[in-house]
DNA sequence: GGAATAGTGTCTTTTAGACAGTATTCA
DNA sequence: TGAATACTGTCTAAAAGACACTATTCC
């Protein structure tokens, strides 16, 4: 960044001028971190061989919100962007410094957080499961990869069921008014709802958190001139649960947009099944195999190694073209 | 939001408690507000008809950043979420409260704003200029209406040229070697530099403010794992030329993946060629008349008036369909 | 009628989806 | 050999793009 450049007159400007004589808020940044991963001691007989999309979550030591669960974060420290704040507290908790890294939101309701005037700026972050390892509980900190579960369930709930559209009068045709008239533009307006249920589990330890949100969706679209309401909320802290929901949507729709970012959350190699099992877990869908290699195609390419160790015919090994936009 | 219940040993918690012993920053909030509309005293001979992506800025009245032009905002109030301030700068200044609104970026970087400790947090707002009414400048605030164009510069600019594309030993193919290494897995992180051009015009005043950014993307991709350096700059305060560049990025992705955004920036009522014309401006590009008319079908209903006051042929006036998601 | 813009019909190309089939490995 | 997964070829449907065409209004 440019350095300021300041005249005498603005020196003394400075020099009377106080940014703190105003309220100011704390700010914290947190991080929603996303990796696929085995269930590895399941406790099940059935076995679940796919990776899962899982979060990173800690439980709360101390008030407030003792006990729930949250996303690893903390308070920006002066002299640091706040992305800069978000990567170190990821590191911290995973020693991944370079793990990609995007603005999900900033969640400044009041009351949201009981100590006080307290702004998120949430990110969500993507990475290898392999290279990470959880920090060693320095005073008894409990993280946890709990595997992801966000449904729509709208048309199941109350109301009147579905996407409660607006059905007004849209032909008035034949009296031959032809005046172009503005008194109904606000009520025009497109209103939609949408019911989500979260859940989150950790198998090793049979926790499950679970969460209902009801998202209004006011004026035309977008995934941010919605208001949610948090209408359940079990074992989550703060207003996390609506946190978490916006940033699995968001990264349902960029890796829809940029199918590249799939690759931040597996290793170097891959086989395409592993990286067609990807999609299936962040877009909670069934993939048909040709078309799917046909359009990953692109963007990989073929290594000479094989993987080894599995049960039948071993997988080529692949990675990501760094020659393609 | 839920008020959040408390124990008594909570409470002694939270008595002993104090936020503001920690070092905060000021938090503001800004806009960048789109809309489009004729450069009307166009004081060249050549007509102009079509309308224009415009954003609205202010002249800075006093420090710093004196007499160069900035984004309407303001730092928020306590008891306020962020969005609202926005929205609420954004109405002091237009008239408008009801504009799709929605968060660009947060913008921390140390030293962007010389008065201290100040993290922007920015939104874009898509309005119709008809219903706009700028504030009379109640501190002889001046408030225009600047063209926007932003240009990839990337190839015409210094460096190697184009992508500067990584090419690295894709195929060591023939060694026999099956072992999966991970050594090289850093070095074949892709990076990615992009070089962009804003140009703001206001044509009445002949007020013209210019920056060139540099973007470099590493990791993946995505809108915002990268970072920007302002390389130049004339005219604009802080770092709003690469905030404004960002948003304008962003509102292009944002109108790609919704193309039902470009209705905020339109009266209720509007000829396709008015919408087409929306597009174009956003993505800087013609589009074929039938085949945008094919796609744009199913989002817009006839209405029975027709456009009035033109030279010729008079079209047939459309709204936005309020029962299609 | 001419100028200018509004609006349509249809062909081609590209992309997405469905699905049947072959190939290779281990036990 | 069979079980299980890896991988491919090809048909079909849908979407995007190109482009020539007709229609209506004002002057």
């Amino acid at each position: 960044m440019k350095t300021y450049e300041t005249s005498d007159e603005e020196k003394k400007f400075f020099a009377g001028y106080d940014l703190t004589k105003y309220d100011r808020p704390s700010v914290a940044a947190d991080v929603v971190v996303f990796s696929v991963m085995k269930d590895d001691e399941c406790k099940d007989v059935r076995r679940l061989q796919e990776k899962k999309l899982k979060i990173l979550l800690i439980r709360r030591g101390g008030f407030p919100y003792k006990g729930c669960w949250a996303m690893p974060g903390g308070f920006c420290k002066k002299g640091e962007d706040v992305i800069d704040s978000a990567r170190r507290e990821l590191c911290e908790e995973t020693g991944i410094d370079d793990a990609y890294v995007k603005l999900v939101g900033v969640y400044g309701e009041p009351g949201r957080d009981p100590r006080g005037w307290v702004i998120s700026s949430t990110y969500m972050a993507l990475m290898n499961a392999r290279a990470c390892h959880l920090k060693a509980g320095d005073d008894a900190q409990d993280a946890r990869w709990f595997t992801v579960e966000l449904t729509d369930v709208s048309t199941e709930m109350s109301g009147a069921g579905g996407h409660s559209v607006n059905e007004m009068s849209t032909k008035v045709s034949g009296t031959g008014e032809e005046i172009v008239k503005n008194e109904d533009e606000a009520s025009r307006k497109v209103q939609n709802e949408k019911r989500y249920r979260l859940v989150l589990k950790d198998a090793d330890s049979d926790i499950k958190l679970t969460a209902v949100l009801r998202r209004t969706d006011m004026s035309s679209c977008g995934r941010s001139s919605d208001s949610y309401d948090i209408e359940e909320c079990e074992g989550l802290a703060f207003d996390h649960a609506r946190i978490i929901t916006e940033a699995v949507l968001g990264l349902r729709e960029d890796v829809r947009r940029d199918m590249k970012l799939a690759f931040d959350l597996l290793p170097e190699r891959f086989t395409l099944t592993e990286l067609q099992n990807v999609y299936e877990q962040i877009w909670d869908m069934e993939l048909t195999t040709p078309n799917f290699r046909r359009k990953i195609a692109e963007y990989v390419e073929e290594t000479d190694a094989y993987q080894a160790g599995e049960r039948y015919r071993p997988a080529k090994l692949f990675r990501r073209r760094t020659d393609v936009r």
